[in-house]
DNA sequence: AAAGCTACTGAACGGTTGGTCAGTTGTCCA
DNA sequence: TGGACAACTGACCAACCGTTCAGTAGCTTT
């Protein structure tokens, strides 16, 4: 039996270039990973939600854990590009630490891709895992020593910057598990609302108020800027 | 070929009653499955930790789902009574939230069986999907309800309390991921410390210091008290 | 029209998994 | 001494997994 296109089916319908299917490809792996886990989501899955076999997989990445490997290294690109772009523009500590979590925020919301320190650590292997892991620790070194500036130019309430970072840490990566788009808060929304709680607790002069409705945000510095309009 | 015991191994050293065993093969399970997930989890590797082969563990639980559903149960016990004992203890809302955190932070460095929210939550399956799910709601939502009962009786600063529950799991849960009890912290350290900051973001008046070195916690009202000598 | 290419497919593979079962071992009690 | 019983084992099974491979459909280029 040779291969046979299934009548019942349509072909496929466009073609679609190969940028497209990669990054689609990775999205969706990103969330199913996200929410069942690696090992629990098989190329199977990730296939029947792209409309293909899993064997077409293949034409895209060389193996599952690589497949694995790229998802993680787009979620640290973002976590890296949200804390130097908090660093280069928040002008204290504390400024710098609630840009961080802003601007992380934002993007994990927008896109399931974007954060994966969720998933099992231990389910890379060799150099790849190496690699992972020692941009990982970069990141959460660089974010501890943005706490210590913090403390040291009067900003941050003087603390245990480890304790800090991990608290900072939590928050942001649980986002990915009860964020969904459609819940009513957007991705500016959870992220004023979340990284103005966070900076509370490491400011030495916490603001005397919070968001009270994230549907409906306060005017602040870190909300999304409405254009001149009445 | 019948079962034969293998003369290289030695024979049961000692009789085991049953509910040590079955204790320490949750404990193994809970550990294993937050490191590598559920399905990145054999029945072969517990058993192997366990000094059993993998049909042993069928004498204990009827399926690995059915142990998965085990470990969740701990787990909520462990998190509703540490939010029982808060909210009975605690003079008012603010106080209760940091008790919350530290007597589960408390818990679950001690035991690894006792923090299970982080797995994969669509491993279970059917009926016992449904009923875990209903009380993790509940814990959710009893958890809001005490952020607003302390907004309302001025503890707390004026905030959604569904955001703020956020923070609080996210910052409790993430501590699965990095806590090691060798690592330098004890389980108080560490639920003394972070209680401190996350209790910050919330309280109408945030205290003026944290713990600045957590493995030199401060006298306070929630550090461990120390026996009365000299 | 032929050749070449990309995007895919179906069949098949070795390996592992959760789970079953018949049987053995060691202990306690009568 | 013997029988009941829990604790545990090795062999085995169907299902599924990641992966390979030979081949095909449809477009583009020549």
């Amino acid at each position: 039996m040779s291969a046979k296109r299934d009548a019942s089916r349509p072909p496929r319908d466009r073609v679609r270039d190969k940028g497209f299917v990669q990054r689609e490809l990775l999205e969706t792996a990103a969330r199913l990973f996200n929410e069942r886990g690696f090992h629990g989501t098989s190329l199977q899955m990730v296939a029947q939600e792209l409309g293909v076999t899993k064997t077409a997989i293949y034409h895209y990445v060389p193996s599952k854990l690589d497949l694995l490997y790229q998802v993680h290294e787009i979620s640290l690109e973002t976590a890296e590009a949200s804390l130097s772009r908090a660093i280069s523009e928040g002008r204290d500590g504390a400024e710098r630490i609630r840009l961080l979590v802003y601007y992380y925020l934002k993007a994990i919301c927008a896109s399931p891709t974007a954060c994966f320190f969720m998933v099992e650590q231990d389910s890379l292997e060799g150099e790849l895992a190496t690699t992972i892991a020692e941009r990982r620790r970069k990141l959460e070194r660089d974010t501890r020593d943005v706490v210590r500036s913090g403390i040291e130019d009067g900003s941050i309430v003087p603390c245990d910057p480890k304790a800090a970072t991990f608290v900072l840490v939590g928050t942001m990566n649980w986002v990915t598990k009860w964020y969904k788009p459609e819940g009513g808060w957007d991705a500016a929304q959870v992220a004023d609302g979340l990284s103005a709680i966070v900076a509370r607790s490491l400011a030495l002069h916490p603001s005397a108020t919070l968001p009270v409705d994230l549907s409906r945000p306060e005017l602040s510095p870190f909300s999304a800027p409405k254009p001149a309009a009445g």
